[in-house]
DNA sequence: CTGATTGCAAATCCTTTGCATTACC
DNA sequence: GGTAATGCAAAGGATTTGCAATCAG
């Protein structure tokens, strides 16, 4: 099988859109970036190769690719949605309420009884989020300050 | 117990948290919604009832709830965050992509693996969130037009 | 009194849109 | 050539913040 690129060059393609320079730059660098981004750093990032991309076409072109499910979104809390190229095997998130750290995870289990679940309710799957929070008690874990923090009593 | 209201009454002193009679009848209205609303929702309705209260003021007392737990958030999609009374007992959301609906559900099964899968992974669990997204196959669902309409060919 | 809370307006952040221009197919 | 895609700037929506006035404890 192809490459990432290569796939979704063709993914692009034969959906109908075209493949100009612009597209394929942000593409490919959108495609090899890693973990869990947001715009304004693929912005950032990608304005240090290609001066000239608008942000109108970082925000295109990330929409489209998470329509085609090549990305995939993630909302949480506030602030800028987050996104990851699509794993081929889905996963779940696991994220440190102290470090913001994200892990990943899978359990087979859920997912069948989210599908159950699902269905007992007269419902078609299609999708689905699942996120834990929790303390990841690692000793590197580097406790933020607190946004708001609880008030003394 | 006493009810919904005197608690958090009783939660926001015991916090420290001065009670204002902007700040009661705020959260009277609030912990009386039902379903889950968005601040746009909440501003439009209560400003039938109490005129001079601020947007900043809204934003800020459900973010104060919400911290106290006492409201729960949901981010979906791009647009405002949703709100709802934190459910004594805790449930899911699946929501129909047709029309926008959501349904509640509960499966212990799940939040047991869930502790599990966590806790293999070294963290203590401490929220979750998880969203099914479907298509609720009811005659009377209107399918919504598509925001997005998928290319012909 | 003293600091928390409020309303207001302005600011900010993130994202989308209108439009004229450019470049695929 | 016709239309999708682009860059720009401006608009938009949601949320936050600064500040002076007010109010609870």
């Amino acid at each position: 099988m192809a490459n990432i690129f290569e796939e979704s060059f063709l993914k692009l393609k034969s959906d109908g859109f075209r493949l100009t320079e612009t597209r394929k730059n942000l593409v490919k660098f959108i495609l090899s970036l890693k973990g869990h981004w947001t715009i304004q750093h693929l912005e950032y990032q990608i304005h240090k190769k290609f001066e000239s991309i608008g942000v109108a076409t970082i925000y295109r072109t990330v929409h489209l690719l998470a329509r085609l499910n090549i990305l995939s979104e993630t909302k949480v809390g506030s602030g800028a949605a987050r996104y990851e190229v699509a794993p081929y095997s889905h996963h779940d998130h696991l994220t440190c309420l102290q470090c913001d750290e994200i892990f990943e995870f899978k359990n087979d289990e859920i997912e069948e009884l989210q599908t159950m679940s699902a269905t007992k309710l007269g419902f078609r799957l299609v999708d689905h989020r699942m996120e834990l929070y929790g303390d990841c008690q690692k000793k590197s874990c580097p406790h933020k300050s607190q946004k708001r923090r609880a008030k003394s009593k």
